[in-house]
DNA sequence: GTGATCACGCAC
DNA sequence: GGCGTACGTGATCACG
């Protein structure tokens, strides 16, 4: 039997673009979109096995909708060159495959398929689109089908007329009245105000066509909504028009001519190279026959449920290596119910409800067996959560959620659907679409929930040789394998031990800011002649600026700026400003940090576990929620006593606290090797004073303080990728002046000066930047055209090597530093991770020990050219320990 | 009521 | 038009 497939080239092309890093060959040349494409291409001849092919594409720059609508895709941004110079290269892919591929002067690739559907359509073809734009499904009919392409392109979903009757309740033709009604804002078709897809299907299963709305307007229920229909009904008539694919454009190809019977490995395996496709190398079979002879399509998916009854037959199955998927009820481990276990191996894929699981002995040992290999999603949760239910996990040797942070930082906090689209065949379900989101989530019926959590195991099985494979390309084996993956078994000690929090001072402190808080609302009132919500920006600039005429001097999107720079400048001018200031600052310090921290105490252990996420930033830093301990105050003094609460959890104990000295200004000495900040540091000089010696060409003696924060400030902007005017706005100076400090910065500091531009060059060649342990970071917009885009990107340049290999270091020190706690016997424990500082409790005997190792240990987690230094301190608490 | 977004402020 | 990386809170607004 015969099988039309049509791609829609533009779109396919232009969703791998951007579900994909801006990959690039050793020349420079960019090929995401390529390699999307190329993905999705094997997978359609694999699964579909076409006899006729056809990829259309848009051509020519005058659309014929244009004359009907002016602003049509006016909202569509230009394609970036970094697309564009990939299209040649999907010809020439389709070229080497022999795939027609067909563009008509005028049209778009959806006329052209709409018309050629048609044309299949009447001979009764069976015939499927491949598209990414939903647009399309009004095409769907007997013989035809849309397959549309899902986040990223490497997953596709097939619709026929019951598929759209299914999630729309709707005709295929009606999709076309479905934008007409809601619009589509990526094509810029207006639709209705007022009217989204809920809605618009609402009126359309009650009448059926924008037509049948507009005519019945009266008995649309909604007095708001009618009075948007009936003033768009041009818009909707219009929506509608341009949502409506052309059949009947002047195509001059017969369907008979697009045959396809296989390609022949030996171009395509030479284009492949060319385009450094390793891995898809491997797939080519010289000789692909077109009919899919022999080789079965892919098994429909299936998986054991285990019972009480038949877990005995199933202990044989727990094998080595094996996929393992922990489900929780709820994001937050150190409380989530646990709801059962997936486990995938080649040829097994099991659930196991929790109830039974718990119980399962055989299971419970294979768990905490070390030398049972587990490929695992984020260990780090199953290892803590695991542990609240007094159980052990071991042997874990694979985590894909690390793994696809490593080759994508830039897309933080992967998640198993995620993951699964991109490198296994296995479709997972989010688990937004299983369990719904907010309000409305609940835990779904045991079949749906075993499904799910099935198809996660799987999802993971398949795609650990991808992800290895990858990592492999990238040199990244190590930094996982050595870095990341023990780092994540160091925090989940830390989260599970927790940090003690001393709640009778937090409420203590708590009442004393209410009374100051309560004082200063009164004074506040007073002053600005009558009572106002002082919380609310809006409130606040209506009182400052209308009634007491204050002069606005920043202005944020929706009014003027009522921040604390702004404030600190009108003080001179009214005496509420300070105690708004005051209130401002004693409110933040009651509401995130008494009230917020106080929420966060663990009601069994009174204690907060927080949850360091370790695939957030795009730079390789940690991050830390709920509660954040890495904002507790520190300078200002009011704030900094809330480190008081945070004392140890043994009586008698310590809290010692390290923390790096110019850790990023010690890493830009290394990798600029600038003679002057290498100098600096080896001399051991206080480096913001250097700075300001070198910078005003002055002694020691004569720096003066104001010198001295001038410098600092530009020492931060250097660390952070400089501009003029950020460095003005910090230091309150002119553009001009801080122009001028950089420029003498740069003077005296060429070698810096030297890195910086090289790496912005190395940033436009490659498309990303490293960390010296080799961590990446994607810049696609390092080569846009747009200013503002390209200046953000160069300023990443410079600072993700920086701060992303200051996170390395540490990270290094935390392992070295857990290893040496437990080769020593010791007792302390590892509590805190600030950045550049570690936290632990420290008993008495052992405070001697510590105050030396940890230092130490923090110093040569890695050797640079320049000396690193550790700082140590302790005391009866947090606060203490300075 | 719920959810998303904004302004603001805290840390390194 | 703008210095890097995070997270949490309260206000506000759109939505149902």
């Amino acid at each position: 039997m015969s099988h039309f497939v049509l791609i829609d080239g533009n779109s396919v092309a232009n969703r791998a673009f951007y579900a994909l890093p801006l990959l690039s060959t050793s020349a420079g040349l960019h090929t995401n979109a390529v390699l999307g494409f190329t993905t999705m291409l094997l997978k359609v001849l694999e699964e579909m096995k076409p006899t006729h092919i056809m990829v259309a594409f848009d051509a020519g720059k005058v659309v014929f909708r244009h004359s009907e609508y002016a602003e049509y895709k006016g909202g569509r941004s230009k394609t970036p060159p970094e697309l564009s110079e990939q299209f040649p290269l999907i010809r020439e892919l389709l070229d080497a495959f022999s795939i027609k591929r067909f563009e008509l002067e005028g049209y778009e690739a959806d006329d052209i398929i709409g018309t050629l559907t048609k044309q299949a359509d009447e001979q009764a073809w069976k015939t499927t689109v491949i598209t990414g734009d939903k647009d399309m499904l009004q095409l769907v009919s007997e013989h035809v089908s849309v397959a549309l392409t899902r986040k990223g392109v490497s997953e596709i979903e097939l619709y026929t007329p019951q598929e759209i009757h299914e999630k729309y309740g709707l005709k295929p033709l009606q999709i076309i009245d479905l934008k007409g009604l809601m619009g589509d804002s990526s094509d810029n078709i207006p639709g209705v105000p007022g009217v989204g897809e809920k809605t618009a299907l609402k009126l359309l299963h009650e009448y059926g066509s924008v037509e049948q709305v507009l005519e019945n307007i009266d008995k649309v229920s909604g007095k708001k909504l009618q009075e948007n229909l009936r003033e768009n009904v041009d818009k909707a008539n219009m929506s509608k028009a341009l949502a409506t694919i052309l059949r009947e454009a002047p195509v001059e190809l017969d369907v008979q001519d697009t045959g396809f019977e296989g390609y022949d490995g030996v171009p395509v395996s030479e284009f492949f190279k060319k385009m450094e496709f390793k891995s898809l190398l491997s797939k080519i079979k010289v000789a692909q026959p077109a009919d899919g002879s022999g080789q079965a399509d892919a098994k429909p998916f299936s998986f054991e449920m285990i019972s009480e009854e038949n877990k005995v037959a199933y202990e044989s199955k727990l094998t080595s290596p094996m996929a393992l998927y922990i489900e929780m009820d709820g994001e937050n481990y150190h409380h989530a119910p646990f709801l059962g276990i997936g486990l995938a191996a080649e040829d097994t894929v099991m659930f196991v409800p929790w109830d039974v699981a718990k119980e399962w002995k055989v299971l419970c040992e294979w768990l905490a067996d070390p030398a049972k290999e587990k490929w695992v999603f984020d260990g780090k949760r199953d290892t803590v959560g695991i542990a609240w239910h007094d159980l052990a996990i071991k042997g874990i040797s694979f985590d894909v959620y690390l793994a696809s942070y490593l080759l994508n930082a830039t897309e933080s906090n992967p998640t198993l659907d995620s993951i699964a689209a991109q490198y296994a065949q296995t479709r997972v379900l989010s688990d937004e679409e299983v369990y719904g989101k907010g309000a409305k989530r609940l835990v779904p019926e045991m079949d749906v929930l075993s499904e799910h959590v099935a198809h996660k195991a799987a999802a993971i099985w398949q795609s650990v040789p991808v992800l290895r494979e990858q990592l492999a390309e990238n040199e990244m084996e190590k930094l996982l394998g050595e870095l990341e993956a023990p780092l994540s078994m160091v925090l989940a000690l830390m989260e599970k031990q927790g940090v003690k929090v001393n709640s009778e001072r937090l409420v203590q402190m708590g009442e004393d800011l209410d009374k100051k808080l309560a004082g200063l609302t009164d004074q506040i009132y007073e002053l600005a002649g009558g009572a106002f919500n002082i919380n609310s920006p809006k409130q606040l600039g209506e009182i400052l600026f209308d009634r007491l005429s204050l002069p606005v001097l920043k202005k944020t999107k929706t009014g003027p700026s009522t921040s604390a720079d702004v404030l600190e400048k009108l003080a001179p001018y009214h005496p509420i400003i300070d105690a708004i200031l005051t209130f401002r600052q004693l409110g933040k310090l009651r509401s995130t940090y008494i009230e917020g921290l106080t929420k966060e105490i663990h009601t069994k252990t009174s204690k907060v576990h927080t949850l360091y996420n370790q695939a957030t930033t795009a730079t390789g830093r940690l991050s830390s929620t709920d509660p954040n301990l890495q904002n507790i105050p520190i300078r200002m003094e009011e704030g900094r006593k809330i480190r008081e609460a945070f004392i140890p959890s043994e009586d008698g104990w310590y809290m010692l606290a390290a923390d790096y000295s110019q850790i990023e200004l010690r890493i830009l000495a290394h990798i600029s090797q600038d003679e002057n900040l290498i100098d600096a540091f080896q001399k051991g000089m206080d480096i913001h004073t250097r700075t300001a010696m070198d910078v005003f060409g002055v002694s020691e003696e004569e720096v003066t303080s104001l010198m001295r924060r001038q410098a600092k400030a530009v020492n931060f902007g250097i660390v952070y990728g400089i501009s003029d005017y950020g460095l003005s706005q910090n230091l309150n100076i002119t553009r001009k002046e801080a122009g001028d400090f950089i420029e003498r910065y740069f003077d005296v500091f060429s070698g810096v000066k030297r890195w910086m531009d090289e790496i912005v060059q190395q940033a436009k060649a490659d498309g990303y930047v490293t960390t010296l342990l080799n961590r990446r970071r994607y810049l696609p917009d390092i080569r846009s055209s747009n200013f503002n885009l390209r200046s953000f990107a160069e300023r990443t340049a410079m600072n993700t090597p920086i701060q992303g290999t200051a996170a390395d270091v540490i990270k290094l020190a935390m392992i070295c530093m857990q290893e040496a706690i437990e080769e020593k016997g010791l007792a302390s424990r590892m509590l805190l991770q600030v950045h550049d500082e570690l936290v632990f409790e420290v008993p008495e005997n052992e405070l001697e020990v510590m105050r030396k190792l940890v230092p130490e240990v923090m110093e040569s987690a890695l050797s640079l050219n320049v000396p690193l230094k550790a700082d140590v301190s302790d005391g009866r608490t947090w606060y203490d320990a300075k």
